[in-house]
DNA sequence: GCCTATTGTTGACACTGTCAACTAAGTTGG
DNA sequence: CCAACTTAGTTGACAGTGTCAACAATAGGC
């Protein structure tokens, strides 16, 4: 069998990894989007961070990075502050309830990894992650090389 | 810094990639969405396909996959033919424009690639697809391993 | 103060994924 | 044969994702 293409590999993994995460997700009753857990864990692991620091971490516009910070607040998981330093902006902090959920959920995305990556050492599940970061790199980096 | 997330190097990747193909498909004119092509790509490289084949290749609902098919027929890329064996189903196969078509979009897939794996082996491309190939596996088998 | 850039909001729209109900046709077992 | 069940495909509905353009408010350079 002939492995087949970079192109339809990712395809496939990438559908079947969120299928997963959605799964686990589902269970436990969290009714959350893989989006909103993203910019969730993003303004749980950063102090002091805006919807545009959000925007930028994820690569995602700003205007659907708004529309989920609104109701990632509706759901009572974060909350904003005026930020002394930017009046345009707000600071981004997650509610004792926002920090819960996020524990559970960084459960979920470990338990998910595990069953992905069964049966690989850790070195393999490394050189994945050096492998997928330095393509997302090129491709991130100039369209025309020169 | 600490290596990212085997979650976020494929989240960043993912939309990378799919961001650069659409950005490749639409500089040349060719109004084609991503699932449009890789079922456009199924039908091409699969004789005697149908529907069904197509949705089980691609690991998507049926009911996306009518839709999809139906819009590859109205852009005059592929065609129905009754299919002997079964009466439910038809037949699939590119029309001359599709494999035209299709001859293109390889290209634009070659040089997404290309640019992706910029500055790596081809041992470590093959090796991304394997443990990519794993990973879909071991996600696609039982959500409960036992 | 004026000009420009940045932050965030809103509206609009296309694409993607999933589920349920349904028709038509194949299949199986009495 | 024929009733019961399965499979292929279609349709409707809806949630989630990605992108663009216009806009208001504020910031920052001159």
């Amino acid at each position: 069998m002939p492995s087949p293409s970079i192109s339809e590999s990712l395809h496939r993994l990438m559908h079947a990894y969120k299928s997963r995460l959605r799964q686990l997700v589902q269970d436990r009753q969290l009714g959350l989007p893989i989006t909103h857990i993203r910019a969730l864990k993003g303004v749980c692991s950063n102090p002091q961070c805006t919807a545009q620091s959000i925007a930028l971490r994820m690569q995602r516009d700003k205007a659907q990075i708004t529309r989920v910070l609104n109701e990632l607040i509706r759901d009572d998981l974060i909350e904003k502050r005026d930020n002394p330093a930017d009046r345009r902006s707000q600071l981004l902090l997650p509610t004792a309830k926002g920090r819960e959920i996020m524990g559970q959920l960084r459960n979920i995305e470990r338990q998910a990894a595990a069953a992905m990556t069964k049966g690989l050492s850790r070195d393999e599940v490394d050189e994945f992650i050096r492998l997928a970061t330095v393509m997302a790199e090129n491709l991130d980096g100039g369209p025309t090389p020169e």
